[in-house]
DNA sequence: ATAGGTGCAAAAGATTTGCAACTGG
DNA sequence: CCAGTTGCAAATCTTTTGCACCTAT
C-alpha cells in the first residue's frame, strides 16, 4: 500500500503525510507500519530521502531511470529528477584528490519553480502536498547552502 | 566560548559534544545556551551544518576562505573543505534549465580517508571526535547517495 | 501451531521554549 | 532599574521499539 501511494505520488512526502493519505483512502494501516515499510524501501534503495527544513524525512520512490538527485521547489514542494553526471564526476575527483575511498554523496537542490515565481501560489496539479503554495520558507533551521 | 571551541576544533561537532567540551574545560554553560549560540552563528552564516547519520546536526565554523562544502571521513569524522566550483556551476545550470529561481544547494561528501583505510582506526590527531575510529557505518538511516 | 506482520502505547533523543533568576551597565 | 542572557525543566516532534495479538500458511 505504501509503495502504491509513493508510486502514485511521484514526489517527496513525509511518513506522516503518507500515513494520512492512506488513512484517507480508508486503508487501515498504522503509522508504525508506514515507518517500517519506508525503512525497508530505504534499505532496498527503492526510495530517495531528503530532509525537510525542520528535520523531518521526506521519501520519494526512485524513478526507474535511476535518478537519485532532485530539484525541489521550496514553495510548492514538487520535485524533478535531475541529471547529476557532473556532480558524480566532481565527487569522484574530489575524493580521489584527497585519497578517500568508498565515497558517497548527498546533494539537495532547492529553489522556486517557474509556476511559483510570478504570483504566489499555484501548482496544485499534484496531490502529495496539501500545503502546496504555502510553506514556511526558512522556518528556522536552514541547511547550509550557497 | 562556543565560537572559541568551534574555532579550535576546525571540524564538525555536535551541539551536545560541544557542550561537553565546554563543561570539561570548567566553563559554566548550559546546553540551551550552546544551542542558542549555534543558532545565532547559523543565521549569521558563520557555521556550516551537516546532518549526522542519526539526524543529529553537526556544526563547523566556516573557514575564512569561504568554503562551504566538505569531504567528511565516515570513520574518524574529520572533515576537509573542498573546492566546489564545479558543483556551484552545475547547480546553477540545472536550476536555469528548469526555470528555477533562488536556488540553494546542499552537498555532503563522505568517504573513508587515507588514514583510516589500511588498518582500522587511527587519526586521533584532532580532538573533536572522542569516538574517532569507531563509528557505526550506515547505522540505519543512510542518506541517499550513489 | 507458527512465523511474521501489525497496532498501540511508551520510549528515545535532539532541539526548542517558557519562565524566573541573574548580570552588567 | 532595565535589557538582554542564562539555566532549568518541561514541552515538542519525529522516529523507533516492546509487546501482545492476530492471521495466513
Amino acid at each position: 500500500m505504501v509503495l502504491e501511494v509513493l508510486a502514485r505520488c511521484q514526489d517527496f512526502i513525509s511518513a506522516q503525510r503518507l500515513h494520512s493519505l492512506l488513512v484517507a483512502e480508508d486503508l487501515r494501516i498504522s503509522l508504525s507500519t508506514v515507518y517500517r515499510a519506508l525503512r525497508e524501501l530505504e534499505t532496498a534503495d527503492s526510495v530517495d530521502v531528503v530532509r525537510d527544513d525542520v528535520g523531518e524525512r521526506l521519501y520519494r520512490l526512485r524513478p526507474e531511470d535511476g535518478h537519485r538527485h532532485y530539484l525541489i521547489c521550496r514553495s510548492c514542494g514538487r520535485s524533478w529528477p535531475v541529471d547529476s553526471e557532473d556532480v558524480e564526476q566532481w565527487a569522484e575527483r574530489i575524493a580521489a584528490d584527497h585519497g578517500f575511498a568508498a565515497v558517497e554523496h548527498t546533494v539537495e537542490l532547492t529553489g522556486v519553480c517557474g509556476d511559483c515565481q510570478p504570483a504566489s501560489d499555484e501548482g496544485e496539479s499534484l496531490s502529495c502536498h496539501p500545503d502546496s503554495g504555502r510553506r514556511t520558507p526558512a522556518h528556522r533551521a536552514r541547511s547550509y547552502a550557497s
